[in-house]
DNA sequence: GCGGTAGCCG
DNA sequence: CGGCTACCGC
C-alpha cells in the first residue's frame, strides 16, 4: 500500500499538477495540506473522476487539509485538533482507511519568532502531542502525515546556520518534535535513508529548487506496528520541477501487507507456533525488511 | 504586405497566444491594443525572438498600444494623441513602417452613458478626427488601425436593439465614426465584405463566442491610395476559440505592392504611356481589384 | 470571465 | 515567487 502526503499550496490552482501526479504516482491514500479553499470550493468532482474518494476540512484563503483514498471507504474520526475550541484554523483531519488510522496535519509555520504566531505554533504542537499520545496508546496501526513545518535535524536544512532563528528550526520546535517521536513514532523517510540529504520543500524565490536549497519539513510518522511494515519511503522531487507546481514535493511510503494474525478459530490447528510470515502475493519473496534508524534520539539531536 | 490589428487584453498574460498567432499568421505589421503593462514590462525579448521589432506606449493596468514589424524599421512619428496635455491614457501611437504611415489606436470604451467616461470618449474621438484630418491632407499612404469601440452599423452587432444605449453604439459615437470616414477613409473589412455578418469581439461571459454573440469594433481604415491596394481583409476568428485567449480576435488586411511610379529619368523611354501595372512577382496575374463599398454614407446610415 | 492591481502570507 | 483575497474595468 502506497501512502503519500502533499502540501499542494492551493488545491484549485494546483489541480492540473495534482491530477497529473495522482495519475503518475497512483498512491492509494493521500494527505493534502494547504487547500486554501473553503469546503464548498474543494474540487471533489475532479478528484472523484481521478478515482479517489475524499474527506476534507477547508477554510477560506489559508490552511485546509484533506485525505484521499482509492482503497476503500474513508471513515472520518476527527476534524480539528482537540484542546482549543477557539482555534479556527483547519489544520487536522483524521480517518480510518483500509485498516489504518491516519492523522493528516498542517502544523503552523510560526514565523516570526518570537511573536504570537510562534506561541500558537508551540501550543498547537503541544495539543498535537497530547492527542497523539492517545493514538499511540490505542495500539492501532496509526500514521501521522503532513507538513510539520519542522526540520528535525541539521541534515534536513540546506544551510542550517541561516535557519537557527527561524520558527521552522527553533530549538523549542525541534524539541517538541523529539517529544512527539519519543511517544514511539518512526520518521519513515529518515529511517530508510539515515544518511541522505533529503528535502521536501524548496522556496519559490531565488531559484531555490535549481540550487537545491531545500528543507525537509513534510513527514510521515509511523506507529510501531506500521513501522515494521515499512518497505520504501521517497520524495517525488521531480514534481517540484513541473510548471505551476507547489513549493512542496509529494512524499510517500510503501507499506507491506500486514502479517496475518492467526484467526482465533484456527488456534487448535497450529499449536504453539507462529505462522510463517505472509509474503507478497505470487512473488515468493518477503517484503524487504526496513532498516531502522540507529537510534531515534541520536538522529534528532546530533 | 499583411497588416493586422489585435486587442490582446493584457500583453503579458496573452504572450503564448500572441506568439502562437504571430507564428501562424505571419503578419508583416501588427498594431496591438490593451497592453495593460507599463513600458518596462512590455515583453520585447519574446517579441524580438519571434522576429519582430516593436515600439510601444505602455501604461500600468490599462490601455497601452504598440506597433510590431518584421519588414524594416519602425520610425515613430507620435505617441499620444494631440489636443489634451492632461490626457494620461496611452491610446495612440503612430509610425512610418515600410512606406506606410500607421496610426495604432485604442479608442475609449465610454461606458456608462451618460457620464464623464462617455464625455471623454467623445472628446477623444474629436481629437482623433482633428489629427487624422492632417494625416489625410498629407496625401501619404496612411492606415488607422485598432480598437475603435464603435460598431458602425446595425449589421455589426449581434442584437442591435440591446445596444442602443451603450457607449459602443450610441448615435453620437456612430456619428463621429461617420465624420471620420468622411475624411476619405475606407473601412477595409466592410469594403470587401459589404453584406457579411462579421465580428471581431465576443464577450467572455455567457458563452458569447459559442453563441456568436459578437461585435465588430476593431477596424482598419485606409487612405485612398492604400485603399486601391487592398486585396483581402479577414478576421482570424478561430483565435478567439483558443485557450486563454483575448476577447478580441486579430483582424488583418493584405495590401498589394504599390504601383511603381515611373522614375523621372525613364520618362524618355516610355513616351506618353502608363507603364503596365506591377504584378505579383512571378504569378503573371494582377492583384485582385478590390470591390469598393457601394457608397460609404449609405453603408454607415442604413 | 478574465485581464490587470494591491496587500497578506509563507 | 506565487497561492489567496479583494477590487477595477470592459
Amino acid at each position: 500500500m502506497k501512502i503519500a502526503t502533499y502540501n499542494v499550496n492551493g488545491v484549485n490552482g494546483r489541480l492540473p499538477v495534482l491530477l497529473r501526479w495522482l495519475a503518475e504516482a497512483a498512491p492509494d491514500i493521500v494527505c493534502l495540506q494547504e487547500l486554501k479553499a473553503p469546503d464548498e470550493r474543494f474540487p471533489i468532482d475532479a478528484i472523484r473522476a481521478a478515482g479517489y474518494d475524499a474527506i476534507w476540512h477547508g477554510q477560506k484563503s489559508w490552511n485546509g487539509v484533506a485525505i484521499l483514498s482509492r482503497v476503500g471507504s474513508i471513515q472520518e474520526t476527527r476534524r480539528g485538533l482537540p484542546g482549543d475550541p477557539d482555534d479556527s484554523h483547519s489544520r487536522y483531519i483524521e480517518a480510518a482507511v483500509n485498516g489504518l488510522l491516519i492523522g493528516g496535519l498542517y502544523l503552523p509555520n510560526g514565523n516570526p519568532r518570537p511573536g504570537p504566531k510562534f506561541d500558537y505554533k508551540l501550543r498547537w504542537f503541544d495539543r498535537l502531542i497530547d492527542h497523539t499520545a492517545g493514538l499511540m496508546a490505542s495500539g492501532l496501526p496509526v500514521m501521522l502525515a503532513g507538513d510539520f513545518n519542522v526540520m528535525p535535524t541539521e541534515r534536513d536544512v540546506y544551510k542550517p546556520e541561516r535557519w537557527t532563528d527561524d520558527a521552522l528550526f527553533a530549538p523549542e520546535v525541534r524539541a517538541a518534535y523529539v517529544r512527539l517521536l519519543d511517544q514511539g513514532w518512526t520518521d519513515a523517510l529518515r529511517s530508510l535513508h539515515p544518511d541522505e540529504t533529503i528535502y521536501t520543500f524548496w522556496d519559490y524565490f531565488r531559484n531555490a529548487f535549481a540550487r537545491d536549497a531545500g528543507l525537509r519539513i513534510d513527514h510521515l510518522l509511523l506507529s510501531p506496528t506500521l513501522s515494521e511494515r515499512l518497505v520504501r519511503a521517497e520524495v517525488d522531487s521531480h514534481v517540484r520541477g513541473w510548471e505551476k507546481t507547489s513549493d512542496h514535493a509529494p512524499v510517500w511510503i510503501e507499506l507491506a501487507e500486514p502479517r496475518r494474525r492467526r484467526p482465533v478459530r484456527q488456534v487448535e490447528e497450529t499449536k504453539n507456533g507462529r505462522t510463517a510470515p505472509r509474503t507478497e502475493a505470487g512473488t515468493g519473496t518477503a517484503p524487504a525488511r526496513p532498516r531502522r534508524a540507529r537510534g531515534r534520539r541520536s538522529e534528532q539531536q546530533p
